[in-house]
DNA sequence: TTTAATAGTTAACCATATTAACTATTTTAC
DNA sequence: GTAAAATAGTTAATATGGTTAACTATTAAA
C-alpha cells in the first residue's frame, strides 16, 4: 500500500504538467511546420532570456551544437540531425569559429528571426492563460521552487 | 528580441525540470528492468494516491487500459503493447469485467506487488532529496501551483 | 611531441509511439 | 425493437525521435 506523500505528489505533478505542456506546444509549433525540439533550438538561438540555460549562465558568443545538446539533454548526434533540417528550412546558418576551428557557431537567418518574432505574441498570451489565477508573488515563488528542484536533481546526478 | 517574462520562465522551467526528473527516473527503474512507462503503469495499478489521476478522481474498480491511456496521455494501442510486455514479465494480469464484456480489468500479480513495494523506500528518499531545502508549507504551495497550471491547460484543451 | 580531450558528422540501429483498420460489445436514438 | 453510434481492445504497418559507435579534424594537456 503506497502512502500519501507530498514530495511524491509534487514530482508526479511536475511530470504530468510537463506532458500536457509539451502536447500543447506541439500543436502550437506544428502549425508553423516545426517540431517541438526544432522550436526549442530556435528560441535558444533567439537568446530567449527565459530559458533556464540562459538564466543560469550569461552567454555572449553565438551558440554551438554541443551547448544545445547540453541544454536540451540530448546527444550531439541528435542535434546535428535537427540542425540539418533547420538549415534546409533556411531558418538558421552555421559559421566557423575563427579562434577554434573545431567549433561551429549558429545563428538565425532573417527568416528564422521573423518566424520566432511572429510566434511571440500568441506564445505570450498562451503562457499567461496557463498560469491564470496565480498572483505575481505566487509565480515568483513557483519559479523559485522549480529552480530549487532542478538544482537538487543536477547536484544528485553529479 | 525576446523579453524577460515570468510566465515563460516558469513554463520553460517546468519543461526542463521534467526532462531531468524523467532521466533520473529512467536510471532508477532500468536497474529493475523496467522502462519509465512500464513503471508508471505499475504505480497506477498499485493505486499510488500521489498520482494526479487519483488525486482528481477517486477510483474504486480495477483500472482498464483506456483509463491508463487517458492518465498517461497516450493512445490505447500503445497501452496494449506496454501491457503485453508487463504480462510477459508476469507483473500484471488482465481479467474480464463481468458487467461489460468489452472491458478488461488490470491488476498486479504478487510478483508485481513485491517489485513495486521493494522500490518504494529508495523512491521516497530520492524524492525527498529532489525537494530538499523546501519547507513543508512551500511544498504545499508548490503542489497547488502545479495543479492550478494543469487545470488551466486542461481547460484550454477542452 | 605524444596523448587525451573536444567538436562535429555519419551510418546503422533501436525504442517508443502513432495511425488506420478491424472485432466485439454496449449504448443511444429513432 | 432495431439501426447507428460509441466504447474497448487489438493488430500491423509505419513514423518519429533518439541513441551508439566509428570516424575526421582540431586543440589542449602531459
Amino acid at each position: 500500500m503506497i502512502e500519501k506523500n507530498l514530495d511524491t505528489s509534487i514530482l508526479l505533478s511536475i511530470y504530468e504538467t510537463a506532458v500536457l505542456l509539451i502536447k500543447k506546444n506541439i500543436e502550437f509549433v506544428s502549425e508553423r511546420g516545426l517540431t517541438n525540439q526544432q522550436w526549442v533550438i530556435l528560441i535558444h538561438l533567439a537568446k530567449d532570456p527565459n530559458l533556464p540555460y540562459f538564466i543560469r549562465e550569461k552567454h555572449d558568443k553565438p551558440m554551438m551544437a554541443s551547448e544545445l545538446a547540453d541544454s536540451l539533454g540530448v546527444t550531439r548526434a541528435n542535434i546535428t540531425n535537427l540542425l540539418t533540417v533547420l538549415m534546409e528550412k533556411k531558418l538558421l546558418k552555421q559559421f566557423e569559429d575563427d579562434q577554434d576551428r573545431r567549433k561551429k557557431r549558429l545563428m538565425l537567418t532573417p527568416k528564422g528571426e521573423k518566424l520566432i518574432a511572429s510566434m511571440q505574441s500568441e506564445r505570450l498570451s498562451s503562457n499567461a492563460a496557463m498560469l491564470k489565477g496565480l498572483k505575481n508573488k505566487e509565480k515568483a515563488e513557483f519559479l523559485r521552487y522549480l529552480q530549487k528542484c532542478t538544482e537538487n536533481v543536477q547536484k544528485i546526478n553529479g
